[in-house]
DNA sequence: CTGCCTCATA
């Protein structure tokens, strides 16, 4: 925000329309450098000034560094503008498009062939590489950034080691990581992270031991690494290890790393003792996203009890969107849709705006519970009231609701409609299993052929419809299935159990 | 200037 106070730019509506006007010029460059006046300069200068110290208090706005961008081609003054480049970097660096931090380097580059840039422009362009995940990109700028003597920069180096294990560049981030003649605590971390982020989990666990001081975000990434990769009670263990043996205190990115390993474990006590300990200590009071992530565990550990009483005592102007998701999600997954339904009304009513992901969860509600009516019109809202385009998971739920319920053939229907870009094997295999409970054998079918064309390595698919075969009498058809499913090689999942 | 980041079909 403008601070509007001693600011002859009152609002940032005035200020855009204001540079808009001051920067555009129908000179080149150079003339427009040798037009200008001594006043002009010095307003020039103000200018400059203005939008650094502007974009340095809001590093993501846009809309100013795309204005800053133009003032910086325009104007061809970037011998003094490093810093101003810099800042607009930073900014495409972490937006939604960071090849415009690429964009504007070869743009200043064609203005200005010997721009001298510092450590901190290859730190943030190689941050957009990152971002890109373009390996060859990236490559690119490590050439660029050792011939201009940056070699043994502690921050360049350390975004290049994050530039590489984010891209898949493993082999690239260790050597880089190896000849850093010195490193810090975040270079380790970059390293741990991203390893653990990439699945080599055990290699990450190697540097955890070894690195010489170890702060709360190494924690959190190991632990995250061994959550993603699966392994809970590793990722538990490293938890208790972190609390009991070295004291550390957990951030709220810990809780947030720690809770999908407790409902992958399904242990409701591990839960509470977790909930105890983050109130005991103060951390859950102050970050939504680890209250949302608790409701959503209490919920997955089969407590919808204690799920909805944590969500009654977050108070109204700390509850969010996803607070209300993950309440309905909850229900959704404990086939309690009346409930579902009534907390998505309170939603509504408390003016939240629901989401596509909100959407999916209310209809997955709909779809365990057998509110088929609800749901369909659960969907019609969604696409006229909220404008949202269903995704294949709307889809889903209402072939599901519609399969589940008998009513085969409009769910065959809605999942011959999908657009065939989004479509995926998900979708029909949810009707098959309708068609299997139903005993549908032509339906069965035909929706089998439609999942092969998408996906034939999975063997649930054989079994549930040669058990659909088996169920209409054709013994021999559903051998000749059992045959094809052993020629093909699917992949037979076990049955698991979270006992 | 660099690191960990809540909810979603089977």
């Amino acid at each position: 925000m403008l601070k509007s106070t001693n600011s002859p730019f009152p609002s940032k509506t005035k200020f855009s329309v204001w540079f808009f006007r001051s920067s555009t010029s129908f000179l080149s460059p150079k003339q427009n450098e040798a037009h200008l006046s001594l006043s002009h300069q010095h307003k020039k200068n103000y200018k400059k000034y203005f939008l650094f110290s502007f974009l340095n208090e809001n590093p993501t706005n846009q809309r100013v560094s795309k204005q800053v961008h133009s003032h910086l081609i325009t104007t061809a003054s970037f011998s003094h503008s490093v810093r101003l480049f810099n800042a607009v970097l930073r900014c495409y660096a972490v937006s939604e498009n960071p090849k415009d931090a690429i964009f504007l380097y070869q743009q200043i580059q064609s203005f200005y062939l010997y721009f001298k840039f510092d450590s901190f422009s290859y730190a943030f362009l190689i941050k957009a590489c990152a971002s890109l995940k373009d390996l060859a990109l990236g490559k690119q700028f490590h050439g660029v950034e050792i011939k201009m003597g940056f070699e043994s920069h502690l921050y360049v180096q350390t975004v290049l080691v994050n530039m590489y294990v984010e891209s898949g560049g493993l082999v690239e981030c260790k050597k880089v990581f190896d000849e850093m003649p010195d490193k810090n605590t975040v270079t380790w971390n970059v390293m741990i992270t991203g390893l653990a982020k990439q699945g080599d989990v055990e290699f990450a666990r190697f540097l955890f031991e070894k690195m010489p001081d170890r702060n709360i975000v190494s924690w959190s990434g190991m632990i995250d690494g061994y959550t993603r990769m699966n392994q809970h009670r590793e990722a538990l263990g490293l938890f208790r290890r972190m609390v009991a043996d070295d004291g550390v205190d957990p951030s709220e990115i810990t809780f947030l790393a720690i809770l999908p390993a407790v409902w992958n474990i399904g242990d409701v006590k591990i839960c509470r003792l977790i909930h105890g300990y983050g109130e005991k200590r103060g951390f859950l009071v102050s970050d939504i996203r680890v209250m949302n992530s608790l409701i959503d565990t209490y919920a997955k550990c089969g407590c919808m009890g204690s799920a909805l009483r944590f969500f009654d005592e977050i108070s109204t102007d700390t509850k969010n969107l996803v607070s209300w998701t993950s309440l309905i999600s909850g229900f959704a997954m404990h086939g309690m849709g009346k409930e579902a339904v009534e907390s998505f009304e309170r939603m509504e009513q408390e003016g939240w705006k629901p989401n596509r992901v909100t959407f999916v969860s209310v209809l997955n509600a709909c779809s365990h519970g057998c509110l088929v009516e609800e749901g369909l019109k659960f969907f019609k809202k969604m696409v006229n009231e909220y404008q949202i385009l269903p995704d294949i998971k709307h889809y889903g739920c209402l072939v599901d609701m519609l399969g589940r319920t008998g009513r085969l053939e409009e769910a065959e229907k809605i999942a011959l409609e999908i657009p065939s870009e989004i479509s995926n094997e998900v979708v029909w295999r949810i009707l098959l299993g309708a068609c299997s409970f139903y005993g549908d054998v032509e339906m069965g079918e035909r929706v089998t052929e439609k999942i092969m064309e998408m996906e034939r390595g999975y063997g649930g698919d054989y079994v549930l419809m040669s058990n659909i075969l088996v169920g209409a009498g054709r013994f021999a058809d559903a051998q000749r299935l059992r045959r094809l499913m052993d020629e093909r090689n699917a992949i037979k999942v076990a049955g698991s159990s979270l006992t």
